[in-house]
Parts: structure tokens; C-alpha cells; sequence
DNA sequence: CAAGGCTCCTGATAGC
DNA sequence: TGCTATCAGGAGCCTT
């Protein structure tokens, strides 16, 4: 389930293997994962062909290729869409719903384009993307007017993420504050701060002795402080482990941070001992999800929600 | 306008 | 054995 620190690795691995190459052709496999873009298939394949990959950005979940004519190619993964540089000749994975090919081939550089170091190695390669439950996407949409950032319009409200420099600590706070809410609402909800998915939050809330039903009204701002310090510890953390997948060619770039196994203190510990205190994690329903907890370090707020 | 709930989707797994 | 129920969950959209 990728949160920020899996997007970010793919952002890296965009970044080494895709930028700079021109598109050849576009395949959609699968319309549900173009169904963000209104005008359907054949006009998202029309649009980028011949259009140069300038760059590989990201803010919170979201990942996008600005092209050369001033619109962005927008990625979400979902839960479970990989982008995946395969050789052209890889068989197709099962759940392939989009393939993006570039002038560029094995056969040699295109003519006037003599390609060096990384791009000879991705020359012959092909962007995939991959998603069985289809919850992930592409789709091309035009820059927001004036914005520094190129920020694909239809994400303008997507909130700076944690490890953004521009991010905020003291207006997240007053916006807590603010809002009627509980903290894991709050760190989930993308308008307020990006990149937080179910598995960071219950590890920061773990971190910060935080039940998830606390309200967000009730925090101090030495709270916040701390709060924030442990979404991006763990987030730096994942990252860390994360990060070495993209080097290698076929890029990783899958959302497997290998944090899951060796490092999660709350998430999927259910009745396993708190590595804090030794009683018994819990799993609560929460939100059509689960929310995980150490029901000691973690004290339930005293007003029922 | 804010807050909370519903829904999309597929595959693994548990239970009967 | 084979069916059904449950769970995983990001975020747009709808309702209150």
C-alpha cells in the first residue's frame, strides 16, 4: 500500500529511467485506469505521442511527468498500481493496464539523439502501468496557472506533504485546532497534510502515545511538534529502506519498501506484545479499516467521541 | 462549508 | 470441494 516514502521511490526510479525520453506510443489496456482523464483512451494516446518526459514530481501520493506542451501526466498508485521500466520484450503482467513506449530503442538512439550513460541503458525499455484492484490511475491535465510548482490542477488541493521544505508546522497546528475532528482523521486527510496513509499513521500515533480518536482540538502545540517529528521519522525511515530499490534497472518501483516486515511497531500487530510495554496490541474497526493500537500507551480520550 | 460515510476493485484467506 | 463472507484501503463524491 504505498504511502509517501513507496511514491517517493518511484518518483526516483521516474526520475533515472523515464525523464528525458521522447513518447513513442501509448496502449491503454484497461479504461478504469485512465478514468480520471473525462476524454477517454484514444485522446490521452493522441496527446503524448511525441511529447518529452521533462521531469518526475510528486507531492504526498501523487507523482507527475509534466511534458513538454505544458500538461502533466498525473499517477496515482492506489493501493496497488505499480510503475514498472521493462525491457519491450518482458511478457505483459497480468494486470497491465497501461504501456507507454519511447523513440528510443535497443536497435540504437534516434536519429540526432545519441544517448549516454543512463539513457542508453533505458533505451529498449518500456514504462508499465500495473494495478489489480484498479483503484490507482493516469491521467493528463494542464498546470495550475502561476504555480511554482507545476501542480497538475485537479491536485490544487492536495496539502504540502511532511517532508516538503514549504510545509507549514505552524499553520497544520492552527488548522488542527481549528477543525472538529480525531488525529487520525486529521493525518489522513490530504487537504490538511499529504502522504499520511493507514500504516504511518498508526506507527506515528504509536510513536507519539497517541490514541487515534483523540480530538485534534485537544493538542497542544509541543503535541504537534512531536506528532510531526514521528510521521517524518517514519516516513524517513521507510524511505531509507525504500530508497535502494531504484538503482537497479527494472525499476522497483512498486511500492515495496521492505519496511513492512522488520520495522512497523503498530500496524498489523494485532495481540502481539507493544514493543514499548509489553501488553498486547489491538485492532480496532475503524473507517471500513482497521486502526492498530497499544491500549496502554495509547490511552482512549475520556469524552466518547 | 465541514464532517463523515459510501463506493469503486480484485485476490487472498477464513469459515462452513 | 466449493461456495460465501471478510478484509485490504485512497480518495472522489454524496449526504447530512
Amino acid at each position: 500500500m504505498p504511502e509517501l516514502p513507496e511514491v517517493e521511490v518511484v518518483r526516483r526510479g521516474l526520475e533515472r529511467w523515464v525523464v528525458g525520453r521522447t513518447i513513442d506510443s501509448v496502449e491503454v489496456l484497461h479504461p478504469r485506469a485512465i478514468r480520471r482523464h473525462t476524454a477517454g483512451a484514444a485522446d490521452f494516446a493522441d496527446r503524448l505521442r511525441g511529447r518529452r518526459v521533462a521531469a518526475a514530481r510528486r507531492r504526498g501520493k501523487y507523482l507527475w511527468l509534466p511534458v513538454t506542451d505544458g500538461h502533466s501526466v498525473l499517477a496515482h498508485l492506489g493501493m496497488s498500481g505499480q510503475l514498472l521500466v521493462q525491457p519491450r520484450k518482458a511478457p505483459d503482467e497480468k494486470h497491465l493496464r497501461v504501456r507507454v513506449r519511447f523513440t528510443d530503442t535497443e536497435a540504437g538512439p534516434a536519429a540526432g539523439d545519441p544517448l549516454t550513460g543512463t539513457a542508453a541503458e533505458a533505451a529498449g525499455t518500456e514504462l508499465r502501468f500495473v494495478d489489480q484492484r484498479t483503484f490507482g490511475g493516469l491521467s493528463l491535465h494542464p498546470t495550475v496557472p502561476g504555480d511554482p510548482d507545476g501542480l497538475p490542477d485537479v491536485i490544487a488541493h492536495i496539502a504540502r506533504d511532511p517532508l516538503d521544505p514549504a510545509f507549514e508546522d505552524a499553520a497544520f497546528h492552527t488548522a488542527l485546532r481549528r477543525r472538529r475532528t480525531t488525529i487520525k482523521r486529521a493525518l489522513l486527510d490530504q487537504s490538511l497534510i499529504s502522504g499520511v496513509g493507514n500504516i504511518y499513521a498508526d506507527e506515528a500515533l504509536w510513536r507519539s502515545r497517541l490514541h487515534y480518536d483523540r480530538p485534534t482540538a485537544t493538542l497542544t502545540r509541543p503535541r504537534t511538534t512531536e506528532l510531526l517529528g514521528h510521521v517524518r521519522d517514519v516516513m524517513r525511515a521507510a524511505l531509507a529502506v525504500g530508497g535502494t530499490s531504484f538503482d537497479s534497472l527494472y525499476v522497483n518501483v512498486n511500492g515495496e519498501s521492505g519496511y513492512f516486515e522488520r520495522s512497523l511497531d503498530a500496524y498489523g500487530r494485532e495481540d502481539e506484545p507493544c514493543r514499548r510495554c509489553g501488553t498486547p496490541v489491538r485492532r480496532r474497526p475503524w473507517m471500513n479499516r482497521s486502526s492498530y493500537f497499544c491500549p496502554r500507551c495509547q490511552r482512549p480520550p475520556r469524552v466518547a467521541a
